[in-house]
DNA sequence: CCCTTAAAATTGCTGCTGCCTTATTGTTTT
DNA sequence: AAAACAATAAGGCAGCAGCAATTTTAAGGG
């Protein structure tokens, strides 16, 4: 069974999650900082890792960066600020993935499952078909629900939850109107009313980003007292 | 079964409510403006009435004060600013409950029942029990889970939803501290994980909320190391 | 083709949340 | 006691969501 070394300096975050990893039968060791967590991994180096960026003594990037000298095991950062996961993903420091604070349990282990399932496929030579089954394309939108990231035109677009859900309920099936109601339903519970404007304040943050990478082609149009359409260009 | 006038501006509130309502099992009348609601009124005056605020032509304000010299049946108001909610309150100007905007439809049914069921029983003769039932009381703190309303030292606190489901769990079990963590507990969906300082951050709020009803007594102990604890003066 | 009206886009604002930073208070050690 | 350490409080900030107000765009009627 796979061991994880879980690096966090909030002792609350440590016990909770190590149970929660304990309890879906995965062999857990925690450390307090990054300085610690190091010299363990010179002893003996786990099957993964699950690093909190900010740490004392010695952060997550700077572990991660000496852990590489010596490894390649998956790690995963647990990120704060918004910045922070600009860093990860901009630097391409090295980090596998990573998960968002605050951030659910469940999500997590399904992370470090997916990246499990991708070290078991490297290691045996099959082809890692876990990240290609879960994505979603359509012309030049890549989506991944699992990691939540998106790319528009081959750049990263940071979306928040909502504009996530309304996007890929459109890009589902390019060409087809989804009414303002329609779009409620995947984006919000049952029973919970939020005005229609709402939904167009949501259409117009999700442009905007998107324009900020293409500005000569809008791939969401409006439908004149209907709703809106993905179209693939 | 009850006759209930829905009067909004808005037609997708209207027609969602509506159907809502009408599945609900009860007969519903729709408005779109306070003008025509008015003289509908006059010719035959529902059972019950679900005003939004603000409207075009006739606000809710207007339209209850015209209708309040006719007729004494339930009212509701849809608000979505706290400001207006403030005036209802405050002006007590003969609405029986309010509901805020964005409003689950859950909700709103069980309020339309619970002031139903309350006519029924004045009608009858019999005591309203059930907004007695409903109520805690813990020395100078009253909540009210159904209207989401908190008196502190008589005078009404507007509390967040966070704010209030740490509040009712401490005010649970006077003089019995609660961790952080069973705190975490009661306000989060299980397996979402929550900064422990965050905790710190909603109850330094509600503090300064009832401090500024009275500020020489805090009914909220900090037990150094351990945790909250609601204590009755 | 212009005018009217309805729908949608945009801008801007507010409330809630979560966390950070700094200051303070409480606890333990010496 | 005083110092060292840990936990908490206070203030403040940024992201997100939802809505309102205003402007712009589209549709339909003369």
């Amino acid at each position: 069974m796979s061991r994880i070394a879980l690096v966090d300096d909030d002792r609350n975050i440590l016990t909770s999650v190590a149970m929660t990893l304990e309890a879906e039968g995965f062999e857990v060791e925690t450390y307090n900082d990054g300085q610690s967590a190091f010299e363990a991994f010179s002893r003996r180096m786990p099957d993964m890792a699950v690093l909190d960026i900010k740490m004392p003594r010695m952060d997550g990037m700077d572990l991660l960066q000496r852990m590489r000298q010596k490894t390649s095991i998956p790690v995963i950062f647990l990120t704060s600020k918004d910045d922070e996961i600009d860093e990860v993903l901009g630097l391409r420091m090295g980090a596998d993935d990573y998960v968002k604070k605050p951030f659910s349990q469940r999500l997590l282990v399904e992370r470090i499952r997916a990246l499990l399932r991708r070290q078991e496929a490297i290691n045996t030579g099959e082809a890692a078909a876990t990240e290609e089954t879960r994505m979603m394309e359509r012309g030049a939108l890549r989506m991944d629900p699992l990691r939540h990231s998106v790319t528009w035109k081959g750049k990263e677009v940071a979306l928040t939850v909502t504009e996530f859900l309304l996007l890929q309920a459109l890009a589902q099936r390019p060409g087809f109107v989804k009414s303002r109601d329609q779009l409620m339903d995947v984006a919000y519970d049952d029973q919970v009313y939020v005005d229609d404007r709402t939904i167009d304040s949501h259409i117009k943050r999700l442009r905007k980003k998107m324009r900020s990478v293409d500005d000569t082609f809008s791939a969401i149009e409006t439908l004149y007292g209907i709703g809106y359409r993905y179209n693939e260009e």
